[in-house]
DNA sequence: TTGTAAGCGTTATCAC
DNA sequence: GTGATAACGCTTACAA
């Protein structure tokens, strides 16, 4: 910097105020500098400047897992799961434009306390917290830390943070009216688990378009225990016509088990899913389903997150979307 | 810090070098600023440190792809590909207990120089490259740019870098030969782009072994492009009865296309295909496929960057896997 | 509009 | 073994 300072035949304060083209520069000397920058091949120390301003010019974008036994493969089926790989995406693509990087930083509950000190420590300006399970601690926690927050769902209890969220009940009973509307009469359904919100939520939302007494077998949001699901549902109401799937991933798996009974979908029974990820249109047939606009609700979380940051005292406010449906041919 | 300092009674330089824990300090002392430390609830700042120390304990992950003409989604299909999700998982579980952070940064060639900015301000102590392109000259500058760094693959030029690698070659030979042995005698390929090195040599490799005029149908590594490829190779050569698929992704496609056309797999046509990603499995039938340990490759790459990282002048060196073939249902 | 100078919170180099 | 003290490279009052 002081190179530049010299070359440009100004001071360092100069240099600094062109490099963050602060109001008062005299057009010439503006320019003479911008020159200098480049002759020299200047680029400015980030850690020097977040020293000062306090500000890292990144976020952390942390996912937030129960601990579920026998499983061996947390960061594998975090970051193969489509869902956050479309949150991933949204979110960096809505951070791009202000220069923001997303720092992935996945956890299970067994080291929430190395993600917490990894959040005082001052290396993101704020955090994207992706948190799933209705007793999951780290809400709170984060909150507690007084770092700029935005949550991926309500909390779970009164807790004073943004949050973006998808109306899910109106999303279910999107779903079990189409079922009925298409004539099928003996409705079924594939939960999430129902500890976490969104699970309890489609459910809910679901029986109360459906019936309460709709058959319920409870799966984990993963393609296989969807499959599993399927078969337990299928063994005790052989007959049943129309299934709500509360994920595509089950979804997918359940249309195999249907598949593997000889069920024509949609003509025995007809399938939606949730979702609408790229599962979806990977499945035989196409899934109808329930369309979450995930990229869309990141970026808005991203925005939400900046405006946390640029503007501290800022009240928290939450966004919900509306679920669409989207016909394929499952149903 | 002085905190820490004042209510342990001693320097603030004592109380660094029981923080990063140097050799000497009195056993008597250290406890009393650990202490001191859970009482005050002190936290380093990491831009002080990383101002001195010119280290920022992360590093970043660039993908960087081709602009593919009418690719309006590129996030998207970076961050739902489940082989850049295996990437991803692979180096954080290798980078956690270093204590090293994941940056992900995605980027086309409209903005490398963004990248490129990116790396020189020194946000991160070194980059893992995965650029698939042979042309991308992104390796280069990276390289050029002196900092830390290691590639998936071979780099297309000389460049004096360490790179993680599997063996292209071996592994469509291994298809080739359990196609062959299967009995096969009209066998085919769908590959990959020619211009990415992993497509060629995937292509080079079976050919070497299955004869070099076997149909050849190129893809782009996507699932629709593989579905079309097998379109396009079942009109020219109806009676072909066993396939090579350079990636899951596409088998899937390919599977989708034999089924529309009543083929049966692998009664008629048997289908291999690459990488033994979680699309493989999600196949019907189960695809047997070329395994590439991506999770460890990726674990090798963080490996060798921290080793880059912590000792300068380390000289560059490349680490091939040997794929295995992993025996399904569909050959 | 521009320059001077005082930090920002660490680590590292010395003496002691 | 421990404590001053000088960097590290930048931003930002405050003065001019």
């Amino acid at each position: 910097m002081d190179q530049v300072a010299a070359a440009a035949g100004v001071s360092r304060a100069t240099v600094s105020r062109v490099i963050n083209n602060a109001a008062s520069v005299a057009p010439g000397i503006r320019d003479a500098v911008q020159r200098a920058i480049t002759q020299t091949g200047y680029v400015p120390n980030v850690a020097a400047r977040s020293l000062v301003t306090r500000r890292s010019n990144s976020v952390a974008l942390v996912i937030s897992e129960p601990d579920r036994p026998d499983d061996h493969s947390f960061l594998n089926r975090i970051f193969t799961d489509p869902y956050f790989g479309r949150v991933t995406a949204g979110a960096t693509g809505a951070l791009r434009p202000h220069d923001v990087h997303l720092v992935v930083v996945p956890t299970d509950s067994a080291d929430h306390h190395q993600v917490v000190r990894y959040l005082r420590q001052g290396h993101v300006d704020g955090v994207l917290l992706i948190s799933s399970s209705e007793h999951d601690p780290l809400p709170a926690q984060v909150h507690a830390l007084g770092i700029p927050a935005v949550l991926s769902a309500r909390p779970s209890g009164p807790l004073p943070v943004s949050y973006v969220d998808v109306d899910q009940r109106l999303g279910a009973r999107l779903a079990a009216e189409h079922l009925l509307t298409r004539g099928c009469g003996r409705l079924a359904t594939i939960s999430g688990p129902l500890d976490i919100p969104a699970g309890a939520e489609r459910l809910d939302g679901f029986r109360a378009a459906a019936g309460t007494t709709v058959p319920t077998e409870i799966g984990d949001f993963t393609r296989v225990g969807g499959e599993a699901a399927a078969h337990r549902l299928l063994d005790e109401h052989p007959d049943l016509d129309g299934l709500f799937v509360a994920s595509d991933l089950m979804a997918e798996g359940a249309l195999r088990a249907l598949q593997d009974r000889g069920r024509r979908v949609p003509d025995d029974v007809a399938v939606v899913g949730f979702d609408d990820s790229s599962a979806a249109l990977e499945c035989r047939p196409p899934l109808t389903t329930v369309r979450q606009p995930v990229e869309e609700m990141a970026a808005e979380m991203a925005q939400l997150l900046i405006a946390h940051i640029d503007t501290p005292g800022r009240s928290p406010r939450s966004v919900i979307f509306q679920p669409t449906l989207v016909r394929r041919e499952s149903a």
